[in-house]
DNA sequence: ACTTAAATGATATGGGCGTACCATGACGGG
DNA sequence: CCCGTCATGGTACGCCCATATCATTTAAGT
């Protein structure tokens, strides 16, 4: 057998190019050519790992959901057991918010996704919804824990739930664009929480 | 003067046609060539209305701009002088959101350009973000109406004008992308309402 | 050391794009 | 009536892209 190469250091060598590649310019401008320039290596190295354009966008796709999931799971174990539910909020909201430069990045990648599943194009999976899905569920866990866990407050709780993952959906978005600093998105989401689960207790 | 043509009338023909490409196919899919085949025209016409490309997209933003800073002023007038602040929101809410598939539409071209600018592309402006400035503006003159107008609250409605635009824009994107009915995001808008006016008063 | 398949490079091909250029039809003013 | 100019069509050029094909290097197993 020839010079063996492990095909997942390659391939992680290649998505990290690519997420440079579309922080900077887009998903369009994330062209086998510059994506191989920008890893320094040839064009046909990058078709050789990945095969055809698609698969390639679906792996870069993937390495950054991961890369979410991954950061959203650790900042979720590290809260403990029983973590306080105005504690637990914040910091999973904190988690998902492009508050540092490494997510930043990786919220300019997912975004880009997410624009091109908007228009049309079928080649990028609505997996992109799943961490918002994830986020809905567990932030519902939490502001259970501080309610009456009657079943007609169920309904409030879901709805609470859901306006909490759209405000950070749409915080991320707030500043990526640029119209809200890091510190007012952090401001906001606190108040947020505190709005959700009752200024008190908590 | 050979045969005259209202110059106004072809643009918006064109911009028309680019924004039903756009959102079939997003930013990408509004070629020249896609775009004056949607219009029936030649791609020559195109060019000769708009010149460089970068125009054109601007032409089109524009339009869509327009069009949603006109029907967010007619409902903002059709409130009359001083209307209940919690009509108002939901009004100026609804008015923004994607509910029907005019609004669709609209949104999805918005968005396109929003990706685009993300993506540092310079040719999409800022322009983009008026809207939100705006409605930010006028939330909080709404909520100002329904509480103590000291000094020291002028922060907190600020702070829930933030949040109510952040929550509108969030809901626009959670709709576009599938995860909300136009339904549930009406439900949303309008808990959200109550919870930033108080249940009671308003 | 020789073989053999994996790993990489170089280059060709076909298509779509924006843009520039040339040609021509239409029509209102002289 | 006819001329100059607006309006439009057609087309060619150059670029970049994704992909395919051919060629070469590399090193592990025998």
């Amino acid at each position: 057998m020839p010079r063996l190469v492990d095909h997942e250091v390659r391939r992680r060598q290649i998505t990290d190019a690519a997420r440079r590649v579309i922080v900077r310019g887009g998903l369009d401008a994330a062209t086998f050519q510059a994506v191989a320039a920008e890893a320094g290596m040839s064009v046909r190295l990058v078709q050789y790992y990945f095969g055809t354009k698609k698969e390639f966008l679906l792996g870069t796709l993937d390495s950054v959901v991961h890369a979410m999931a991954a950061r959203f799971t650790v900042e979720l174990e590290g809260l403990g057991a029983e973590p306080e539910p105005r504690v637990a909020l914040r910091t999973i909201g904190r988690a998902l918010l492009p508050l540092d430069d490494i997510r930043r990045d990786e919220a300019k990648v997912l975004a880009a996704y997410q624009a091109a599943r908007l228009s049309g194009s079928q080649s990028v999976p609505a997996e992109t919804l799943d961490p918002a899905a994830l986020l809905v569920r567990t932030a519902a866990e939490h502001i259970r824990r501080v309610r009456d866990d009657g079943p007609d407050t169920r309904a409030a709780t879901e709805l609470d739930a859901e306006l909490f993952t759209v405000l950070v959906a749409g915080l991320s978005q707030s500043v990526l664009s640029g119209f809200h600093s890091t510190e007012r998105a952090a401001e906001l989401l606190d108040h947020t929480v505190d709005r959700v689960l009752g200024s008190g207790g908590g």
